[in-house]
DNA sequence: GTAATTTATCGAAACGTTTCGATGAATTAC
DNA sequence: GTAATTCATCGAAACGTTTCGATAAATTAC
């Protein structure tokens, strides 16, 4: 078993110095045109990377970036974190980075609670995606470590994001439903609490608003305290449920729930989209599957993930010391739930 | 901004020499209790916490675990192998190591292609999941590197896996069926280039001979190239479309085939399960949104992301040199789709 | 043509840890 | 009571890289 050729050998190979082939391994200047080719065909020759754990010591910098999600959010099966996650891979992997991905709490309570890429220095940045207690945030930062917040916002914390066009998102949803005919428009959300759900709602009485359009709240659920699929069930038979002023159309907050409104108004004798016409958001894989198929918010995840790691190393690298907020675009995605196609296909 | 402290500053706190530190902090024998107290007293004081990169050097260990993924695993919607990922996760947290995700192409081509946490000698061990080229397997082998696969298996490479008990799950579906009354079972299954799709198609067979059940090659379709929503779909199409003589139960290879296959069936007129019953394998998310919901064969996927990381940090810590084999188990998950519920109710 | 500047290369120190061999003290063996 | 063994601690080297300051050579300035 061969051993593994060190920076030294290629050295000695190419008859120079340590620091002049680091030199040429970094891409530094000040080396000759000439000395540069020598070094990188022995390097090629050799089969020789310069291994992680040399470079972090002397550089202090892991080459890592740590991903946080809460508990919460990682249990649920429906991957919409994930995705996330997964743009953050590949994108980390074209700066030559890794991402270390861990779950915490909602609140930092014990040391025992600290992700251990925190606490042997081994990440060089970290990404937060979704709602998370700002003792996190705190922690972070007192650390000086570069931070990005994505699909969650914190006032006042002077804290980097790359969000989602909700506000946008729940104002095309409303605007084609008023577009289809529509007057008696409903919404549905749970736990307002994290931005996202709280601009969507935002997002549908602002466009109901500008619209002249009539809103009762009974039309409106927005107690449950989560939002999978059950409380979407749940949520909406609280605004059916012996009802006789009821909505034509709905707005959910996101596809789970969408799907568990669905089903509830199916199981009570419902028609969708006749009876019913719905629009939910995230664009997830169930709204595909769902019958009839989900109209949606389309949320770019993987490019979320992408951006966030973009941000990560420009902060990483000292280029910014700035504050971003970035907004990605959503769009309407018209598939069977809300019985629009006809007026779909007259949009340019 | 203060520094983090080093094992210096402990050592120096306490009054004794690094190498007595180091040896309580990787708890070794040979250390009195007294100073190993004292020690600990000060490493808690101080908020110290060895850092990976010192570590990483001296020990020649990255604490890292790699995770291959080909390119086409990883883009499927459907979260299979995401799952294991996430189950070596959590594994790989009880044990202090960080799991890294990557993906690559079917076979090695360019060096270009090589994971760079392979390149870099960033890992202790590997965990491949799914289908994937030989030649990945030998290129990790040359590198003495602990290796497990997981739901794939290569006969003659002497390599460890942790695999799915297809056969058992094949069998107790179609048992299932048999039991029910059905006595016209087909099959469909597609990518029998996969060694799990291959012995699910197996255990069909020998299932349905041992009982000594009729079977029409015209019932089966195995043809399909993948195994997504689309190809069951298609395959089902194949056995149904101007056909008089159909199977009244299918047992399909994967849930994503079994959703395209209810697809097909209800556009054209048949009822699930009373014309045509069905089961999937691999329990995945679709199918329980499906309508009617999916039966279908229960996999352990975090399970099996958890025994991988526990196989391959055995072999790392050099305990076992064994080739090991660990199958999983599965089991039948009675939901509606196959029309059998009274049945499952006489079962003890 | 000398001085000032730039360029190319190098040597040595530093990063934070583990580990090996040495050393002296304490214990056991008989 | 001496020799052999075990125990507790330590100092120094090693791991593979980057980076800083030094040095000498080459270039520019005037």
């Amino acid at each position: 078993m061969k051993k593994k050729p060190t920076i030294k050998d290629v050295a000695k190979k190419a008859g120079l110095s340590l620091s002049t082939v680091s030199l040429v391994i970094n891409n530094k200047t000040n080396v000759s045109e000439e000395t540069r080719n020598k070094v990188k065909k022995v390097i090629s020759d050799l089969y020789y990377h310069p291994q992680r754990s040399g470079r972090s010591l002397a550089s202090k910098l892991s080459g890592n970036i740590g991903f946080i999600l809460t508990e919460d959010h990682f249990s649920k099966s429906e991957p919409f974190y994930t995705r996330i996650f997964l743009g953050t891979e590949i994108e980390a992997r074209k700066s030559n980075y890794y991402v270390l991905l861990t779950t915490v709490g909602f609140t930092v309570k014990d040391t025992q609670d600290i992700p251990r890429f925190l606490l042997e220095s081994n990440v060089d940045g970290v990404i937060i995606a979704g709602k998370i207690g700002s003792s996190w945030i705190d922690y972070i930062r007192e650390r000086n470590l570069p931070l990005i917040l994505v699909d969650f916002e914190k006032s006042g914390k002077g804290v980097s994001t790359v969000l989602i066009d909700n506000f946008a998102g729940a104002k095309q949803a409303v605007t084609h439903f008023v577009e289809g005919g529509h007057q008696k428009i409903g919404f549905i959300g749970g736990d307002l609490e994290h931005p996202s759900i709280a601009e969507r709602y935002a997002g549908f009485r602002h466009t109901i608003n500008s619209l002249s359009i009539p809103l009762s709240e009974s039309w409106i659920s927005i107690s449950e305290p989560d939002t999978q699929v059950v409380n979407g069930y749940r949520a909406v038979k609280k605004i059916f449920q012996n009802k006789s002023d009821v909505p034509t159309a709905l707005f959910v907050a996101n596809d789970a729930m969408a799907v568990g409104c669905i089903r509830y108004l199916k199981e009570n004798g419902k028609r969708i989209p006749d009876d019913v016409a719905i629009v939910g958001f995230d664009n997830v894989e169930m709204g595909f599957l769902s019958e009839p198929r989900l109209t949606t918010v389309n949320v770019h995840r993987e490019e979320i993930g992408s951006i966030a790691v973009q941000r990560i190393v420009e902060m990483i690298k000292g280029k910014t010391e700035l504050v971003t907020k970035t907004i990605t675009p959503v769009e309407l995605v018209v598939r069977e739930s809300c019985g629009l196609k006809l007026q779909n296909q007259n949009t340019d």
